[in-house]
DNA sequence: CCTTGAGTTGAAGTGCCCTTCAACTCACAG
DNA sequence: CTGTGAGTTGAAGGGCACTTCAACTCAAGG
C-alpha cells in the first residue's frame, strides 16, 4: 500500500500483461525504479503513461511515436494534466482522419452493395490521393484489425 | 490485350504488389490459370476478388476471415454482383462496431482534454465490456495502424 | 527458517502480412 | 535467334507487438 506498484499490480490496474510492461520498458515508453533484490517498482505517474500508451494504441500510433512523443513530457517535473492534455490532442487529427476513412469505406461500400455493380476499383480502391498511403520497404501491417484486448 | 491479364498487369490495375498477388494465391484466396511456360494468368474476375481483399483489410478482416468469405462464392459461375453485394454486406457490422469504438474514443479524449483531468483509466480504459476484445495466445497485433498502400 | 508465489533475465517463439533473394525460365521485340 | 525484361520457385528475412520459456532470485506470511 506504498506509492509504489509492483509489476503484477501495475498490471492488473492497467490492464496490460506484465511482460507487455516488460517490453514498453525495453522500448523506452516506461520507467520504473528497482528495489535492492532488482524488483521493477512503478511510481502512480506511471499508470497514467500507461494509459496513454494503450490510448494512442487506439488511435493508430505505433509504440516507436507514442515513445516520441512521451519523450516530449518534461523530464524534471511530473507531467502535469495540461502535458497529457496537449500530448492527447496531438492525436485528435490522426483520429479524425481514421474516423473519416473508415466513414468514406462504409458510404463506398453502401453505394457498391445498393446500385449492385460492386465496381470496387473505382469506388474505393482507385483513389489514391485519397486512401491510406505507404511507403518503405519491409513488410508492414497496411490494414488494421480491430481486435484487441485491454483487460487480459 | 487477351482475356487474361500477367501477374504484373494484375499488379498494376489492382496496386497489389506481385509478392503479395503470389502471396494471396497461397493462401487461397485468389488463382491464376498457367500458360504452358507455367506463368501465372489471371481472368478478369480476379480483379474483383484483389479489390475486395483490399477493401476487407481496410475494414479490419484478417486474411483468413477473407478467404473464409470467398470460399463462400459460388464456384461454379463467376460471381454475380448479388454475389459480392452479399460478402460486402457482412463486412458492414465490422466497419460500423470499429466507426463506432473509434468514435467514442475521440469524444472520450475530447472529454479528457477539456477537463483536463485526463483521466484516462475512467474515461477509456476502464471499459472493458466495451473496449475491443481479445484471445488466445500468441501475439496479436492489437491495435490498428492507418497508414496503408493501395497504389504501391 | 522455509516455503511459495511473484519477479528477474535473455533468447527464442508467435501471428500476421508480406518482401527479398538466388537461381533460374519465359515471352516477345528486333 | 537472341537479348532483355518479366515471370517462376522455395526459403529466408523483416517489422511490429508482444508472449513464452528456462533458470534462476526475491519478498513476505506462517
Amino acid at each position: 500500500m506504498q506509492d509504489s506498484l509492483t509489476i503484477g499490480e501495475l498490471a492488473a490496474r492497467s490492464g496490460v500483461a506484465p511482460s507487455a510492461l516488460r517490453y514498453y520498458e525495453r522500448l523506452g515508453l516506461i520507467r520504473a525504479d528497482r528495489t535492492g533484490g532488482n524488483q521493477r517498482r512503478y511510481a502512480r505517474a506511471e499508470l497514467r503513461r500507461v494509459a496513454f500508451i494503450r490510448i494512442s494504441q487506439q488511435v493508430g500510433v505505433s509504440l516507436d511515436e507514442i515513445r516520441a512523443a512521451l519523450d516530449s513530457l518534461p523530464e524534471a517535473r511530473t507531467p502535469s494534466p495540461q502535458d497529457w492534455a496537449r500530448l492527447s490532442a496531438s492525436w485528435r487529427g490522426r483520429l479524425d482522419e481514421r474516423i473519416r476513412l473508415l466513414s468514406k469505406l462504409r458510404d463506398d461500400l453502401d453505394g457498391c452493395i445498393g446500385c449492385g455493380c460492386l465496381s470496387l476499383q473505382r469506388c474505393a480502391l482507385n483513389n489514391p490521393g485519397d486512401a491510406l498511403g505507404g511507403e518503405g520497404p519491409g513488410a508492414r501491417l497496411m490494414l488494421p484489425r480491430p481486435e484487441a484486448d485491454a483487460t487480459a
